[in-house]
DNA sequence: CCATGAAATCCCATGTTATCCCATATTGGG
DNA sequence: CCCAATATGGGATAACATGGGATTTCATGG
Protein backbone atom coordinates (compact mmCIF):
# COMPACT_ATOMS: atom_id res chain seq x y z
CA UNK A 1 0.00 0.00 0.00
CA UNK A 2 1.47 3.26 -1.22
CA UNK A 3 1.26 5.50 1.61
CA UNK A 4 2.63 8.87 2.25
CA UNK A 5 3.53 12.20 0.81
CA UNK A 6 7.36 12.36 0.22
CA UNK A 7 9.85 15.26 -1.87
CA UNK A 8 12.72 13.85 -3.25
CA UNK A 9 15.25 15.91 -5.62
CA UNK A 10 15.08 15.20 -9.56
CA UNK A 11 18.78 15.45 -10.60
CA UNK A 12 20.55 16.97 -13.67
CA UNK A 13 20.08 13.40 -15.43
CA UNK A 14 16.18 13.41 -14.64
CA UNK A 15 17.32 10.71 -12.02
CA UNK A 16 14.94 10.67 -8.75
CA UNK A 17 14.61 8.17 -5.76
CA UNK A 18 11.84 6.67 -5.24
CA UNK A 19 10.52 6.39 -1.38
CA UNK A 20 12.33 3.48 -0.45
CA UNK A 21 9.03 1.91 1.04
CA UNK A 22 7.14 2.50 -1.99
CA UNK A 23 9.97 0.32 -3.30
CA UNK A 24 9.15 -1.89 -1.37
CA UNK A 25 5.27 -1.94 -2.28
CA UNK A 26 5.85 -2.71 -6.07
CA UNK A 27 9.19 -5.06 -5.43
CA UNK A 28 7.40 -8.75 -5.95
CA UNK A 29 10.63 -9.81 -8.10
CA UNK A 30 9.26 -10.08 -11.18
CA UNK A 31 10.21 -6.40 -11.95
CA UNK A 32 11.92 -3.83 -9.87
CA UNK A 33 10.67 -0.81 -11.30
CA UNK A 34 7.08 1.28 -11.18
CA UNK A 35 5.13 2.27 -14.02
CA UNK A 36 4.08 5.90 -14.44
CA UNK A 37 1.74 7.93 -16.84
CA UNK A 38 0.78 11.20 -17.55
CA UNK A 39 -3.00 11.84 -15.66
CA UNK A 40 -5.75 12.77 -17.64
CA UNK A 41 -7.32 14.27 -14.67
CA UNK A 42 -4.77 17.10 -14.16
CA UNK A 43 -0.78 17.75 -14.81
CA UNK A 44 0.44 15.25 -12.76
CA UNK A 45 1.82 11.51 -13.23
CA UNK A 46 0.45 8.45 -12.06
CA UNK A 47 1.98 5.18 -11.20
CA UNK A 48 1.75 2.05 -9.54
CA UNK A 49 3.67 -1.68 -9.97
CA UNK A 50 2.83 -4.24 -12.59
CA UNK A 51 0.25 -5.28 -10.20
CA UNK A 52 -1.93 -2.48 -10.61
CA UNK A 53 -1.66 -2.22 -14.53
CA UNK A 54 -2.74 -5.74 -14.32
CA UNK A 55 -6.26 -4.62 -12.65
CA UNK A 56 -6.46 -2.56 -14.62
CA UNK A 57 -6.03 -4.55 -17.68
CA UNK A 58 -8.65 -6.99 -15.69
CA UNK A 59 -11.22 -4.24 -15.27
CA UNK A 60 -10.85 -3.02 -18.96
CA UNK A 61 -11.31 -6.69 -20.22
CA UNK A 62 -14.40 -6.72 -19.06
CA UNK A 63 -15.72 -4.50 -21.21
CA UNK A 64 -16.52 -4.63 -24.90
CA UNK A 65 -13.48 -5.18 -27.06
CA UNK A 66 -13.71 -1.99 -28.99
CA UNK A 67 -15.66 0.13 -27.11
CA UNK A 68 -14.70 3.61 -27.35
CA UNK A 69 -14.25 4.73 -23.73
CA UNK A 70 -12.65 1.52 -23.23
CA UNK A 71 -10.30 2.34 -25.85
CA UNK A 72 -9.88 5.64 -24.22
CA UNK A 73 -9.01 4.43 -20.80
CA UNK A 74 -6.62 2.10 -22.82
CA UNK A 75 -4.51 4.61 -24.56
CA UNK A 76 -4.26 7.29 -22.13
CA UNK A 77 -3.02 4.52 -19.36
CA UNK A 78 -1.44 2.02 -21.07
CA UNK A 79 -0.31 3.60 -24.44
CA UNK A 80 1.40 6.31 -22.61
CA UNK A 81 2.72 4.55 -19.57
CA UNK A 82 6.34 4.14 -18.91
CA UNK A 83 8.48 1.45 -17.81
CA UNK A 84 10.85 2.79 -15.52
CA UNK A 85 13.37 0.08 -13.77
CA UNK A 86 15.12 1.15 -10.47
CA UNK A 87 18.98 1.45 -10.11
CA UNK A 88 21.01 0.69 -7.35
CA UNK A 89 20.17 3.34 -5.83
CA UNK A 90 16.74 3.11 -5.92
CA UNK A 91 16.14 5.34 -8.48
CA UNK A 92 14.05 5.62 -11.78
CA UNK A 93 15.02 8.28 -14.66
CA UNK A 94 11.94 9.97 -15.69
CA UNK A 95 11.44 10.36 -19.08
CA UNK A 96 11.64 14.52 -20.19
CA UNK A 97 8.43 14.45 -21.52
CA UNK A 98 6.75 13.29 -18.44
CA UNK A 99 8.92 15.37 -16.04
CA UNK A 100 7.57 18.74 -18.52
CA UNK A 101 3.97 17.50 -18.47
CA UNK A 102 3.63 17.61 -14.41
CA UNK A 103 5.92 21.11 -14.52
CA UNK A 104 8.83 19.17 -12.59
CA UNK A 105 11.59 21.17 -12.01
CA UNK A 106 14.31 19.92 -10.00
CA UNK A 107 11.89 18.45 -7.14
CA UNK A 108 9.17 15.76 -7.62
CA UNK A 109 6.55 14.93 -4.78
CA UNK A 110 5.44 11.28 -4.41
CA UNK A 111 1.91 11.08 -3.16
CA UNK A 112 0.71 7.39 -1.87
CA UNK A 113 -2.49 7.01 -2.17
CA UNK A 114 -3.15 2.99 -1.66
CA UNK A 115 -3.06 1.26 -4.82
CA UNK A 116 -1.45 3.93 -6.62
CA UNK A 117 0.59 6.67 -6.11
CA UNK A 118 1.12 10.28 -8.00
CA UNK A 119 4.16 12.60 -8.78
CA UNK A 120 3.38 16.51 -8.72
CA UNK A 121 5.50 18.89 -8.69
CA UNK A 122 5.41 20.35 -4.79
CA UNK A 123 4.38 23.43 -5.86
CA UNK A 124 1.26 22.63 -7.52
CA UNK A 125 0.42 19.50 -5.11
CA UNK A 126 0.37 22.27 -2.51
CA UNK A 127 -1.90 24.37 -4.29
CA UNK A 128 -3.86 21.39 -5.08
CA UNK A 129 -4.57 20.31 -1.24
CA UNK A 130 -5.01 23.92 -0.04
CA UNK A 131 -8.61 22.81 0.88
CA UNK A 132 -7.90 18.52 1.30
CA UNK A 133 -9.33 19.04 5.08
CA UNK A 134 -12.19 20.83 4.38
CA UNK A 135 -13.28 18.75 2.06
CA UNK A 136 -12.39 15.46 3.57
CA UNK A 137 -14.89 17.15 6.31
CA UNK A 138 -17.83 17.63 3.94
CA UNK A 139 -17.47 14.30 2.53
CA UNK A 140 -16.36 12.39 5.98
CA UNK A 141 -20.43 10.71 5.86
CA UNK A 142 -19.54 8.61 2.55
CA UNK A 143 -16.87 6.84 4.30
CA UNK A 144 -18.92 5.85 7.40
CA UNK A 145 -21.73 5.03 5.39
CA UNK A 146 -19.48 2.72 3.18
CA UNK A 147 -18.65 0.64 5.83
CA UNK A 148 -22.11 0.82 7.71
CA UNK A 149 -23.58 -0.69 3.98
CA UNK A 150 -20.69 -3.26 3.60
CA UNK A 151 -21.53 -4.52 7.37
CA UNK A 152 -19.16 -7.74 7.55
CA UNK A 153 -15.66 -5.48 6.87
CA UNK A 154 -14.26 -6.34 10.11
CA UNK A 155 -10.79 -4.88 11.25
CA UNK A 156 -7.80 -5.94 9.27
CA UNK B 1 2.51 -6.91 -20.54
CA UNK B 2 2.94 -4.42 -23.98
CA UNK B 3 2.94 -0.85 -22.49
CA UNK B 4 4.20 2.41 -23.91
CA UNK B 5 4.39 4.15 -27.12
CA UNK B 6 7.80 3.81 -29.17
CA UNK B 7 8.25 5.53 -33.08
CA UNK B 8 10.87 3.56 -35.00
CA UNK B 9 12.35 4.14 -38.57
CA UNK B 10 11.21 1.62 -41.42
CA UNK B 11 14.02 1.44 -43.37
CA UNK B 12 14.15 0.78 -47.06
CA UNK B 13 14.09 -3.03 -46.88
CA UNK B 14 11.09 -2.64 -44.84
CA UNK B 15 12.84 -3.90 -42.05
CA UNK B 16 11.62 -1.62 -38.78
CA UNK B 17 13.38 -2.73 -34.91
CA UNK B 18 10.27 -3.75 -32.25
CA UNK B 19 11.11 -1.91 -29.15
CA UNK B 20 13.16 -4.19 -26.73
CA UNK B 21 10.31 -4.13 -24.30
CA UNK B 22 8.00 -5.46 -26.22
CA UNK B 23 10.56 -8.11 -27.64
CA UNK B 24 10.56 -9.24 -23.75
CA UNK B 25 7.16 -9.99 -23.41
CA UNK B 26 6.84 -12.21 -26.64
CA UNK B 27 10.08 -14.11 -25.99
CA UNK B 28 9.29 -17.06 -24.40
CA UNK B 29 11.67 -19.03 -26.24
CA UNK B 30 9.22 -21.37 -28.53
CA UNK B 31 9.14 -18.66 -31.45
CA UNK B 32 11.29 -15.17 -31.19
CA UNK B 33 8.85 -13.10 -33.68
CA UNK B 34 5.11 -11.27 -33.36
CA UNK B 35 2.53 -11.81 -34.90
CA UNK B 36 0.49 -8.51 -36.64
CA UNK B 37 -2.67 -8.07 -39.13
CA UNK B 38 -4.66 -5.53 -40.58
CA UNK B 39 -7.04 -4.14 -37.87
CA UNK B 40 -10.68 -4.40 -39.04
CA UNK B 41 -11.90 -1.54 -36.90
CA UNK B 42 -9.32 1.29 -39.00
CA UNK B 43 -6.04 2.20 -40.76
CA UNK B 44 -3.21 0.41 -38.33
CA UNK B 45 -2.25 -3.20 -37.46
CA UNK B 46 -2.78 -5.18 -34.47
CA UNK B 47 0.18 -7.65 -32.87
CA UNK B 48 1.40 -9.98 -30.17
CA UNK B 49 2.71 -12.57 -29.48
CA UNK B 50 1.81 -16.37 -29.76
CA UNK B 51 0.52 -16.12 -26.64
CA UNK B 52 -2.08 -13.73 -27.99
CA UNK B 53 -3.17 -16.01 -30.62
CA UNK B 54 -3.83 -18.64 -28.45
CA UNK B 55 -5.85 -16.74 -26.48
CA UNK B 56 -7.94 -15.56 -29.00
CA UNK B 57 -8.27 -18.84 -30.50
CA UNK B 58 -9.54 -20.43 -27.02
CA UNK B 59 -12.01 -17.74 -27.38
CA UNK B 60 -13.25 -18.41 -30.32
CA UNK B 61 -13.61 -22.18 -29.61
CA UNK B 62 -16.31 -20.90 -27.01
CA UNK B 63 -18.70 -19.98 -30.06
CA UNK B 64 -20.64 -22.24 -32.31
CA UNK B 65 -18.49 -23.66 -35.05
CA UNK B 66 -19.84 -22.25 -38.14
CA UNK B 67 -21.49 -19.13 -36.42
CA UNK B 68 -21.18 -16.21 -39.38
CA UNK B 69 -19.66 -13.65 -36.74
CA UNK B 70 -16.45 -16.39 -35.22
CA UNK B 71 -15.57 -16.73 -39.14
CA UNK B 72 -15.56 -13.52 -39.68
CA UNK B 73 -13.51 -12.71 -36.43
CA UNK B 74 -11.57 -16.15 -37.49
CA UNK B 75 -10.74 -14.98 -41.14
CA UNK B 76 -9.92 -11.35 -40.15
CA UNK B 77 -7.32 -12.48 -37.46
CA UNK B 78 -6.16 -15.40 -38.87
CA UNK B 79 -6.06 -15.70 -41.73
CA UNK B 80 -4.91 -12.23 -42.21
CA UNK B 81 -2.27 -12.55 -39.65
CA UNK B 82 1.78 -12.99 -40.58
CA UNK B 83 4.21 -14.27 -38.30
CA UNK B 84 7.44 -12.75 -38.30
CA UNK B 85 11.17 -13.05 -36.77
CA UNK B 86 13.73 -10.87 -35.37
CA UNK B 87 16.57 -10.74 -36.68
CA UNK B 88 19.85 -10.75 -34.90
CA UNK B 89 19.12 -6.71 -34.28
CA UNK B 90 15.58 -7.64 -32.72
CA UNK B 91 13.35 -6.08 -36.15
CA UNK B 92 10.63 -7.36 -38.36
CA UNK B 93 10.57 -7.03 -41.86
CA UNK B 94 7.01 -5.61 -42.67
CA UNK B 95 5.49 -7.04 -45.78
CA UNK B 96 5.05 -4.39 -48.29
CA UNK B 97 0.92 -5.13 -48.16
CA UNK B 98 1.02 -4.13 -44.10
CA UNK B 99 2.84 -1.66 -44.28
CA UNK B 100 0.65 0.18 -46.90
CA UNK B 101 -2.29 -0.61 -45.01
CA UNK B 102 -1.15 1.16 -42.00
CA UNK B 103 0.23 4.09 -44.08
CA UNK B 104 3.79 3.20 -42.79
CA UNK B 105 6.03 5.71 -44.49
CA UNK B 106 9.50 5.28 -43.15
CA UNK B 107 8.42 5.33 -39.70
CA UNK B 108 6.35 3.43 -37.71
CA UNK B 109 4.58 3.98 -33.91
CA UNK B 110 4.13 0.97 -31.08
CA UNK B 111 2.02 1.50 -29.16
CA UNK B 112 1.09 -0.82 -26.00
CA UNK B 113 -2.30 -2.03 -24.69
CA UNK B 114 -1.49 -4.54 -22.13
CA UNK B 115 -2.24 -7.70 -24.13
CA UNK B 116 -1.32 -6.43 -27.66
CA UNK B 117 -0.04 -3.75 -29.05
CA UNK B 118 -0.94 -1.63 -32.44
CA UNK B 119 1.42 -0.18 -35.21
CA UNK B 120 0.22 3.20 -36.56
CA UNK B 121 2.03 6.17 -38.99
CA UNK B 122 2.73 8.40 -36.21
CA UNK B 123 0.90 11.19 -38.30
CA UNK B 124 -2.45 8.97 -37.87
CA UNK B 125 -1.60 8.22 -34.69
CA UNK B 126 -1.48 11.23 -33.21
CA UNK B 127 -4.58 12.55 -34.97
CA UNK B 128 -6.46 9.41 -33.68
CA UNK B 129 -5.40 10.04 -30.50
CA UNK B 130 -6.59 14.06 -30.36
CA UNK B 131 -9.16 13.50 -27.86
CA UNK B 132 -8.30 10.51 -25.90
CA UNK B 133 -7.52 12.41 -22.75
CA UNK B 134 -10.78 13.81 -22.42
CA UNK B 135 -12.61 10.52 -23.91
CA UNK B 136 -10.21 8.80 -21.08
CA UNK B 137 -11.54 11.53 -18.12
CA UNK B 138 -15.32 11.17 -19.07
CA UNK B 139 -15.09 7.31 -18.73
CA UNK B 140 -12.79 7.24 -15.55
CA UNK B 141 -15.87 6.01 -13.13
CA UNK B 142 -16.00 2.99 -15.47
CA UNK B 143 -12.67 1.71 -13.89
CA UNK B 144 -13.45 3.12 -10.49
CA UNK B 145 -16.56 1.39 -9.82
CA UNK B 146 -15.76 -2.24 -11.17
CA UNK B 147 -13.22 -2.29 -8.66
CA UNK B 148 -15.64 -1.19 -5.83
CA UNK B 149 -17.93 -3.97 -7.48
CA UNK B 150 -14.95 -6.66 -6.52
CA UNK B 151 -15.50 -5.96 -3.19
CA UNK B 152 -12.07 -8.39 -1.99
CA UNK B 153 -9.26 -6.63 -3.09
CA UNK B 154 -7.41 -6.52 -0.01
CA UNK B 155 -4.51 -3.90 0.90
CA UNK B 156 -0.73 -5.53 0.37
C1' DC C 1 14.69 -32.58 -62.58
C1' DC C 2 17.57 -28.52 -62.90
C1' DA C 3 18.60 -23.66 -63.30
C1' DT C 4 17.59 -18.98 -62.14
C1' DG C 5 16.00 -14.95 -59.88
C1' DA C 6 13.85 -12.70 -56.15
C1' DA C 7 13.02 -12.44 -51.49
C1' DA C 8 13.99 -13.77 -46.89
C1' DT C 9 17.33 -14.43 -43.58
C1' DC C 10 21.72 -13.91 -41.58
C1' DC C 11 25.85 -11.36 -40.38
C1' DC C 12 28.63 -7.33 -39.28
C1' DA C 13 29.57 -2.57 -37.87
C1' DT C 14 28.53 1.98 -35.66
C1' DG C 15 26.68 5.78 -32.83
C1' DT C 16 23.78 7.19 -29.11
C1' DT C 17 21.86 6.82 -24.78
C1' DA C 18 20.06 4.03 -21.13
C1' DT C 19 21.79 1.39 -17.56
C1' DC C 20 25.19 0.10 -14.35
C1' DC C 21 28.71 0.99 -10.95
C1' DC C 22 31.00 3.52 -7.39
C1' DA C 23 31.48 7.05 -3.93
C1' DT C 24 29.76 10.48 -0.72
C1' DA C 25 26.43 12.97 2.14
C1' DT C 26 22.39 12.88 5.02
C1' DT C 27 19.09 11.08 8.17
C1' DG C 28 16.88 8.26 11.58
C1' DG C 29 16.90 4.72 15.04
C1' DG C 30 19.24 2.15 18.69
C1' DC D 1 27.14 9.02 19.57
C1' DC D 2 27.39 5.40 16.09
C1' DC D 3 25.81 2.63 12.49
C1' DA D 4 22.84 1.30 8.89
C1' DA D 5 19.74 2.74 5.49
C1' DT D 6 18.54 6.09 2.23
C1' DA D 7 19.23 9.87 -0.91
C1' DT D 8 22.40 12.13 -4.10
C1' DG D 9 26.05 12.91 -7.79
C1' DG D 10 29.41 11.57 -11.44
C1' DG D 11 31.60 8.53 -14.81
C1' DA D 12 31.95 4.08 -17.45
C1' DT D 13 29.93 0.38 -19.93
C1' DA D 14 26.49 -2.22 -22.26
C1' DA D 15 22.33 -2.37 -24.87
C1' DC D 16 19.53 -0.75 -28.44
C1' DA D 17 18.36 1.15 -32.88
C1' DT D 18 20.08 1.75 -37.43
C1' DG D 19 22.31 0.79 -41.98
C1' DG D 20 24.64 -2.13 -45.39
C1' DG D 21 26.16 -6.40 -47.54
C1' DA D 22 26.36 -11.58 -48.08
C1' DT D 23 24.22 -15.98 -48.06
C1' DT D 24 20.42 -19.09 -48.15
C1' DT D 25 15.87 -20.46 -49.34
C1' DC D 26 11.88 -20.71 -52.03
C1' DA D 27 9.10 -20.25 -56.08
C1' DT D 28 8.87 -20.53 -60.90
C1' DG D 29 9.79 -21.83 -65.58
C1' DG D 30 11.99 -24.71 -68.97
Amino acid sequence: MFLSTTTNNLDAKGRVSVPSDFRAVVGDGAFDGIVLWPSFDGDYLEGGGLALMQEYLDSLETMDHYDEGRMALQRAIFAESRKLSFDSGGRVTLPKDLAEYAGLNGRATFVGLGRRFEIWSPESYESHIGDVRRLARENRNRLISLRRRNGSEGAR
